[in-house]
This record gives C-alpha cells, sequence and structure tokens, in this order.
RNA sequence: GCGGGAAUUGCCAAGUUUGGUCAAAGGCGCUGGACUCAGAAUCCAGUCACGAAGGUGUUCGGGAGUUCAAAUCUCCCUUCCCGCACCA
C-alpha cells in the first residue's frame, strides 16, 4: 500500500525547485504571460486571506506556464510603513532589522504553499536600490510640473499623526486605524493626478475589470460637465468664480454662500459688526471635521457676513452669507445658491429667511412659491429669466453659458471630484522627499547624482512627532546650489508611492540605470493578470495606472494601463455565534457563550468574514501543518469561485486532504487486474478524460477554477472505478499521466510526485499541459454516452420502486424501425410548424407509418407538449441496437445481471411498445 | 438619497450571458446497504413530495407577464450585502 507523506513530499518538492531554479525566467521569443498578486505587506503572519490570493494566483501562472508561455510570477514586498515604526516606539524595535525578519519569515510562510515565483526577482520597498527610484521618479515629477508643495487644509490622523491621502479617508475615518479625521492647515507635497484625470477615465473602457470596480473609479474621479459663472463683488474689483453644474438656474440665484475658512470673508468681517458672531461661528466650525460639516443629519450653520456680489446676468446685488457646509477646498470654496431648485440651499433659505424664486416650472403642473415644501430640482421651463424665458432648462443650460461668455462673465468646464494625491507623511519608515530647504535658495531638488537620501539611524522614536526631525545629521545638510547651510524635507513619501510601480520593476529588478530598462519592460507590461483584495479598487489601482500613464509619458516604457485583468478575490467567511435580536456577532471574549450578553437570546450560527476581533480566523500554517499544502490550496479553489465569498469549514478541508489523499493512491498504486482485450469500458474513461481535459482547459482558462475543480473530481470517480475494474494497460497510463497534468495547478506537490513515480525525468511543473482529441467529442458520441447514462438512471429507478435489491436479467428494447423513422419526420417538420393536425397530414402521407396513426397521433400529442424536451438528434434503429450490445459489458458490471438487447419486433413483453428512438423500454426481472 | 451586486432544493454552491433531456452538477451533512468483532476509512444507493416499473405533482426571494416551453427573458415588489454621499 502506497503512502501518502504530504510533509515528505512538500519538503522534497520545494527543496528541488529552489535549487534547480525552475520557475526563473528570461526575456524569450515565446509569447509572455504576467501574473501578479497584489504587493503584500511583510506582515510576520500569513493569513488566510494571503492563502486565497496566492492559491489562485500560483494555479493560474502554473497553468499558463504549462500552456507554453514564458510566465512572470514574481513577489516582493511593501515594507515601508507604520507597524514597523509603531513597533519601534513601543517596543524599542529597530525597524530596519524588525522589517527584515518579518520578510524572512513571510518568505518562509509563502515557500510551504508551493508557489512557482521566480524569486530572484524580489524586490522590497525599504531597500536603497529600490526607494532611490521612488526619489528619482518624484524628481521627474517635479521637473515636469507633476509635483508642487502646497499649504492647504489636509486630513490629519491624531492616532498615526500623519496626513493622509483623500483615497485614505473612508467615511470620516483613518484606512488604517479607523479613528476620525481631522482637517490641518499644513504645507505639504502633492502630485497632480488632476492633470490625468481624463485619461484615468478613458483608460477603463479599454482594460478587463470587474464593472463595480471600474464604476468605483469612475465615481471617484466624478468628472461633471458645468460652468463657471463670475460674481463681481460689490465694491471691489474681484470676482467669484463658482463652479455649477446648474447655469439655468442663475436667475433663481438669491444668495451666495462662502466656506467660512475662504480667506475673503475674515477681511469683510474685520471691524464690523459682524466680526464678533463671525469669529464664534469660525470656532465652531473649526471643530468640526469636513466629514460632519458636510454630512446630511448634521444641522447647517451659516450667517450673513453684510457683503454682496452681484448677478453677472441682471446685475442684482446678491447677500453674502457663510455656511459650515462649504468646504474651501472644494471648488471655488463658495457657492450660488438657488433655494427653489436645491433642497439644500432650500433648507438653508427657510433658515435664514432669505427669499426664494422660482425659475424653473415643471412641464405639467405650476410650482406655487406660498406652497413649496421642498427645492424643485427636475427638469422644467425656464421662467423669470428674461430673454430665456420658455426655453427648456436643458437647453438653456448651454444657452445660459453661451451668454456668459459672451459677456466674459463664465464659460463651460469640466470639473472633477478627484483631488491632488497628498504624497507627505510626517513618518521616519517611509521613503524620504528628495527635497532641500535654504534660506538663500528656496526649495532645492536633491541632485540626481546625490540619490538615495537615505533614512538616518541616529533616530529617537518617542512617539511625538516625526522621528525623522531628531536626527540631526539628516536634517541638517547643506544647499546642493549655494552651499550653504540648508535643512532636508523631513516628511517620507506615502507608501502608495512604492506600490505604484513595483509591477514594471520586477520586469528589470537588477539596473542601475534608470529604473527599469525601456526595452525589457515593454516585454513583460502589462501585467495579464492581476489578482488582489477590493479594498484597492480606489487607492492603490488609481495611482498605480497614474504613476504607469506618467511614467509613460517621461519615455520610461509604452505601457497605458498597467493592469489588463483584474481579478478582486471574495472574502473567507466562517460561521459564527450570531444573536438575530441585536443584529450583531458575538465578539472573540464571547464566541464560546451559548447566549447573548446583551439580550439574553439564543445564539444562531451565521457566516461573517473572518475577522480577528470576532476570533474566527483560521491559521494557514496550521492547516497546512495538519492536511498538507495541496489538501488546503484544493480546499481553497475547490470551495468557492474566486471572486465569490468562500465558506470556511472543517469537512470541507476533510474532504479535501482525502481526495488529495485517495488520488494520490489512484495514481500510484499500479492497477491490480489487467486486461488484454479492448472493450466499451476503455472507450468510455478514455471519452470521459478528453472530455474533462476540454472542460478543465477552458475553465481554467477564464480562472473558473472551481468549475475546473469540479470537473477534475468527477472524472478522478470514474477513473477509480475504471481501475477497480480491470484496465487496458496503455489506457490506464494515458489517464493516468493526464490526469496528474491537469490537477497539477491545483495540487503541485503530490502531482510531481506522481510524475516522477510513473517514471517522468522533467518537472510536472515545466510539462506541456495535456490536449484532448476532438474527434472523440462528437454530438453523435455525448448523445450516445447520455443514452446510457439514461438507462442507468431508468434502472435505478425501476430498482427503487420496485424495491428490488438484486436483479437477473435487464431487457433493452430498441424501437420499432417505423418510430425511427416517424421520428425523424416529426423532428424536421417541428421547424415548420407545431400545429398537431398538419403534422399527421404530412407524416400520414408516408404509407408505411399509415397503420400506426393512431400510435403516431398519441405520441405526437405528447411531444408537442414540450418539444424541447426531446432530442432532436437521433440514431437509426441499426446504430442504437448496436451502440446497446456494445455497452452491454458495462451493465453487466454494474448489475451484476444478465442484460439482453433485442428489437420491439423481437420482444414478446408487453412493454415493449413504450421503446422511442433514443428511449428503449426496459424490462426488468 | 445615488450607484452596484445578490437571493437556487438541510448547508456551501454551479446553472442565468445564448429559454428546452433542469427536480436542477459537485461537495458537505444526513439515511440505508456492502466490508469489518466494532469503529475509522473505502465502496454502492438514496436524500422536494407521492408512487402501482422508468410516472405524477409542486419548486429556484414574492407577484404579474411573454412563450409550445422560464431558475434562465420583461415589469413590479421585498430582503440582504457592498461602494459613494448636502461635490456646489
Amino acid at each position: 500500500m502506497v503512502e501518502y507523506d504530504f510533509q515528505k513530499i512538500e519538503n522534497k518538492w520545494q527543496e528541488k525547485w529552489e535549487k534547480d531554479k525552475i520557475f526563473e525566467v528570461k526575456e524569450e521569443k515565446k509569447e509572455k504571460f504576467y501574473v501578479l498578486e497584489m504587493y503584500p505587506y511583510p506582515s510576520s503572519h500569513l493569513h488566510i486571506g494571503h492563502l486565497r490570493n496566492y492559491s489562485i494566483g500560483d494555479s493560474y501562472a502554473r497553468f499558463k506556464r504549462m500552456r507554453g508561455f514564458n510566465v512572470l510570477y514574481p513577489m516582493g514586498y511593501d515594507s515601508f510603513g507604520m507597524p514597523a515604526e509603531n513597533a519601534a516606539i513601543d517596543h524599542g524595535e529597530n525597524p530596519e532589522e524588525w522589517t527584515d525578519s518579518n520578510i524572512d519569515a513571510i518568505i518562509k510562510q509563502q515557500k510551504r504553499i508551493g508557489l512557482s515565483y521566480d524569486w530572484a526577482r524580489m524586490i522590497y520597498s525599504h531597500d536603497t536600490d529600490y526607494y532611490k527610484w521612488d526619489q528619482w521618479l518624484f524628481l521627474k515629477f517635479l521637473e515636469k510640473d507633476l509635483a508642487y508643495r502646497e499649504g492647504s487644509y489636509v486630513n490629519w490622523c491624531n492616532k498615526c499623526n500623519t496626513v493622509l491621502a483623500n483615497e485614505q479617508v473612508q467615511g470620516g475615518k483613518c484606512w488604517r486605524c479607523s479613528s476620525d479625521v481631522e482637517q490641518k492647515f499644513l504645507t505639504q507635497w502633492f502630485l497632480k493626478i488632476r492633470a490625468y484625470a481624463e485619461e484615468l477615465l478613458d483608460g477603463l473602457n479599454v482594460v478587463d475589470w470587474p464593472e463595480k470596480v471600474k464604476i468605483m473609479q469612475r465615481n471617484w474621479i466624478g468628472r461633471s460637465e458645468g460652468s463657471i459663472i463670475r460674481f463681481p463683488i460689490v465694491d471691489e474689483d474681484r470676482t467669484i468664480d463658482i463652479f455649477t453644474t446648474r447655469p439655468d438656474t442663475l436667475y433663481g440665484v438669491t444668495f451666495m454662500v462662502f466656506a467660512p475658512e475662504h480667506p475673503w470673508v475674515r477681511e469683510w468681517v474685520k471691524d464690523t459688526e459682524y466680526e464678533k458672531d463671525f469669529e464664534i461661528l469660525y470656532e465652531e466650525v473649526m471643530k468640526q471635521n469636513k466629514f460632519e460639516r458636510t454630512d446630511i443629519e448634521v444641522e447647517k450653520k451659516g450667517m450673513f457676513i453684510g457683503k454682496y456680489a452681484i448677478n453677472p446676468m441682471t446685475n442684482e446685488k446678491v447677500p453674502v452669507y457663510i455656511g459650515n457646509f462649504v468646504i474651501f477646498e472644494y471648488g471655488a470654496g463658495a457657492v450660488m445658491a438657488v433655494p427653489a431648485h436645491d433642497q439644500r440651499d432650500f433648507e438653508f433659505a427657510k433658515e435664514y429667511d432669505i427669499p426664494i424664486k422660482i425659475v424653473i416650472q415643471p412641464f405639467d403642473y405650476e410650482l406655487k412659491l406660498s406652497k413649496m415644501t421642498r427645492a424643485y430640482e427636475e427638469d422644467g421651463t425656464l421662467v423669470n429669466s428674461e430673454e430665456f424665458n420658455g426655453m427648456e432648462n436643458r437647453v438653456a443650460i448651454n444657452a445660459i453659458t453661451e451668454k456668459l461668455e459672451k459677456i466674459g462673465m463664465g464659460e463651460a468646464t469640466i470639473n472633477y471630484k478627484l483631488r491632488d494625491w497628498l504624497i507627505s507623511r510626517q513618518r521616519y519608515w517611509g521613503c524620504p522627499i528628495p527635497i532641500i530647504y535654504c534660506d538663500e535658495c528656496g526649495i532645492v531638488p536633491v541632485p540626481y547624482k546625490d540619490l538615495p537620501v537615505k533614512l538616518p539611524k541616529d533616530v529617537k522614536f518617542t512617539g511625538k512627532g516625526n522621528p525623522l526631525e531628531t536626527s540631526k545629521s539628516f536634517v541638517n545638510t547643506k544647499c546642493p546650489k549655494c552651499g550653504k547651510a540648508a535643512k532636508r524635507e523631513t516628511d517620507t513619501m506615502d507608501t502608495f508611492v512604492d506600490s505604484s510601480w513595483y509591477f514594471i520593476k520586477f520586469c528589470d529588478p537588477r539596473t542601475d540605470e534608470l529604473p527599469y530598462r525601456k526595452n525589457i519592460v515593454n516585454y513583460w507590461m502589462n501585467v495579464d493578470q492581476y489578482i488582489g483584495g477590493i479594498e484597492h479598487a480606489i487607492m492603490h489601482l488609481l495611482y498605480a495606472r497614474f504613476v504607469t500613464k506618467v511614467s509613460r509619458d517621461l519615455g520610461l516604457h509604452k505601457s497605458d494601463e498597467p493592469f489588463q485583468r483584474l481579478l478582486t478575490q471574495g472574502m473567507i467567511n466562517k460561521a459564527h455565534p450570531y444573536c438575530p435580536k441585536c443584529n450583531s456577532f458575538a465578539m472573540k471574549a464571547e464566541m464560546h457563550d451559548e447566549t447573548c450578553k446583551q439580550c439574553g437570546s439564543k445564539f444562531v450560527l451565521k457566516s461573517v468574514k473572518m475577522s480577528k476581533s470576532y476570533g474566527n480566523t483560521v491559521d494557514p500554517i496550521e492547516i497546512m501543518n495538519e492536511y498538507g499544502a495541496d489538501a488546503a490550496r484544493f480546499f481553497i479553489l475547490f470551495g468557492a469561485s474566486p471572486e465569490s465569498g468562500l465558506e470556511w469549514s472543517e469537512e470541507g478541508v476533510g474532504f479535501a486532504y482525502k481526495f488529495i489523499r485517495n488520488t494520490f493512491i489512484l495514481l500510484t498504486e499500479p492497477p491490480e487486474s489487467i486486461r488484454k482485450k479492448k472493450t466499451i469500458r476503455d472507450t468510455l474513461v478514455i471519452y470521459n478524460l478528453n472530455k474533462t481535459i476540454k472542460l478543465v482547459t477552458e475553465s481554467l482558462e477564464k480562472i473558473a477554477i472551481r468549475d475546473a475543480v469540479n470537473n477534475i473530481i468527477q472524472f478522478t470517480a470514474d477513473l477509480n472505478k475504471y481501475k477497480n475494474e480491470g484496465v487496458i494497460k496503455t489506457t490506464f497510463e494515458e489517464c493516468q499521466e493526464k490526469l496528474t497534468l491537469l490537477l497539477h495547478p491545483i495540487a503541485p506537490h503530490m502531482t510531481e510526485e506522481i510524475w516522477e513515480r510513473i517514471g517522468k525525468k522533467e518537472y510536472a511543473s515545466l510539462a506541456a499541459w495535456p490536449s484532448y482529441d476532438e474527434k472523440l467529442l462528437t454530438e453523435e458520441s455525448d448523445f450516445k454516452w447520455k443514452l446510457m447514462n439514461n438507462i442507468v438512471d431508468d434502472v435505478n429507478n425501476i430498482k427503487l420502486v420496485m424495491k428490488k435489491e438484486t436483479l437477473e436479467k435487464i431487457s433493452i428494447i430498441i424501437a420499432d424501425k417505423w418510430k425511427f423513422k416517424f421520428y425523424s419526420i416529426l423532428m424536421s417538420l417541428l421547424d415548420e410548424t407545431r400545429n398537431q393536425g398538419d403534422i399527421m397530414k404530412k407524416i400520414m402521407k408516408e404509407s408505411d407509418l399509415k397503420p400506426h396513426g393512431k400510435n403516431i397521433s398519441q405520441i405526437t400529442a405528447k411531444i408537442l407538449k414540450n418539444v424541447g424536451k426531446y432530442s432532436k438528434l437521433s440514431l437509426s434503429p441499426e446504430e442504437e441496437l448496436q451502440f446497446f450490445q456494445e455497452i452491454k459489458p458495462i451493465l453487466n458490471k454494474k448489475y451484476q445481471c444478465d442484460i439482453e438487447v433485442v428489437d420491439e419486433n423481437n420482444s414478446q413483453e408487453k412493454k415493449a411498445s413504450q421503446a422511442l428512438p433514443g428511449r428503449p423500454a426496459i424490462v426488468i426481472a
């Protein structure tokens, strides 16, 4: 008996693969294929999401490799970031050593899965040879005027002690620590992602991404077409140039609202009766963050500040208010307010008793000012709008904009919600921004020859402020221009900068002259298949696209889009105690309780995503120790399709293990009984094999890995039976080899071991994917084997109903010849008509069918009731008889009884008359 | 509020694009049988209901419709999940 010792097998092959460097690739004539998983943060513990991510990626990479592609499948680490720094603050760790040891740990765990990475290409962000190029790219951005420094209100996380980009603020909370985000006025570095807004939008049309992700990016970029309108300020030369999507409501403007922090506001109220109230309101608003201020639930606050603007169309004076809901960073930091046609403005006007003016009337009824309880925001016809009266508002949008343009008071424009990318971070463990501040020369970029600006070692981690500021050796430097004493920028870059070009670096990881060499990158890029989590739908995937486009414009390569096809993997869930009454899951501490602490009602089990706070996680390393890496991979890939949620279950892993072990035995232990004479059973197993290869190949091509595994399982069951029934040696060997290869992307170690044991010299990892014989998979052969399955189902059913345990004889009675003739005429007539009368008339023209008229009429009526249930295809009576003769041994083996196949004509059985083409009558005894 | 996705027979989950052998694959669980002293493992069978020989009835969140034929197409509704959210 063969033993399946996964520990031994997995170690053995992992060592061999590594020793022979079989997954290392270089540029070749062969067609390339680039498979990539999202750049992971090197936490010291592999979690189950990683296991899923890598199992999907590796099986696809292995499949593509076997299909003959030159597959680039690299791994590296997004190794800058806060955990290292927090470890330094909390436990006095050295961030670099700490990170390096984490990387070592995660590599060991990854290798345990049997991933076919080209480890020679490994990169990591905190390598000076890597982040040097972050800095180089930053300087290039600066040269191209795509990086700038500006003072503005920015998102600030108190807990992380740093600023955040807009994309990193989720629902008003920090994406890392979920604490509330505040606004701070700071001078920071930005990258001009807005300059690429239009192209980022267009590019979404050429990538094969889930629609969901594309929509999220489109919404984030938030393109809107509208107009700039210039409102002159009374008694001043200035105009406030606001953006609106509704210039058609311009005549309805009854007030303006400025952000309280708009610098003009303070000027205006200075030394006026409004100053005191303004300061009170200002203080109050500044305590609110941007998200509170714009929250629907939060009360709108504002005041009149004694200033007026002028409606450029009517020349009417419009009072200027301030309001907490207007944010300085958006557009002009001020809005025109049309209370009749905007709900927010309506509520504000009601609150502060501002007049409301209707300028759009609905098509089908008349708005009355006195009766309005809310704004009318729909389409309609313009009124109170001078020359535009009577115009439909959609038309007026353009007409009014054109008029504004003519009088020089506005123009059409496109606005984007997307803000420029704030990359400064007040943290140590990141890539230093290569800038020097000189009292004489101002902002001076570090010269290219002085790169990299390395992180200093003489740093104190106090938990307060940016640790880099504590390094004198770093901060104090000389101005590259004038040589006088100067100071370095102490902010480091957002780690998303590191991950926005790493996939290009993988193409050419060891080079010195440029970040990477053009011709090599042009061979490998784009990433053909990218796999990762939905959480990066906006952040990473948007930044990476932006940086790819900029580096293309710098002439570094020619890729427009970095990631051609994107797969966002689903979550892993596990049943967990849940209280239906409180609608909440038990926390880690109470997960072993029977009842809910809050309400005392009984917990039920409900599936929820694995998380530390629930305490329902499983450790992939433990799983692999217990069941083996192949079984773990198999479970993950079979449990659900890659995109959907995967339900974790102990039984599921158990099945995976049993399947892997049994299949290992099936494919390594020689068959006990070997035949010389070929039978129909051999034909069947070969048919099933070819069918399986076809289905598995098609499924894997679509990354429908689950479907592929399912088909493999079904064939394995058949091969098992075949083996037990006795085999033809060559036929078994063909199945053995091909099934091993089919299974290889899923379970690489055990198949590699089988491959060796059946005498193959090369690695299964490098073997060619099996092909199938199209000639064996005709419609006719499908039909025939389906016929057999139907008979088996029917016999089983009859056995069951008759409560028969054993059978003595099965008679299969093939329909009489006239039925075949009738059937084929009927099937061809069905294309012309479904009318039974017409059909009968035509059929009855055949003189030899006339005697069967009554019978034909009955059968026809039955078939007409549901045409599609009957196959258009049918064999000839001779073929059908012959086929059932052929499969007699199979049925005989299965039922251990006599099998008789006869013509209806030659049968004495009453049942014989039931026989139809493709549906013989059955009599069992 | 806006946008997206989903609801399948005890559980997980295919099927929906392209309507038809779909009472609906596969796995898990459960039931019975074989093997075994017993268990584990393995194998066979069953697992919507009823059944008198392959049958009949009722199903794919709910309702209505199109069709000879609907899990699949159309319309309406309900519930759940996920984004975005007073964006000017």
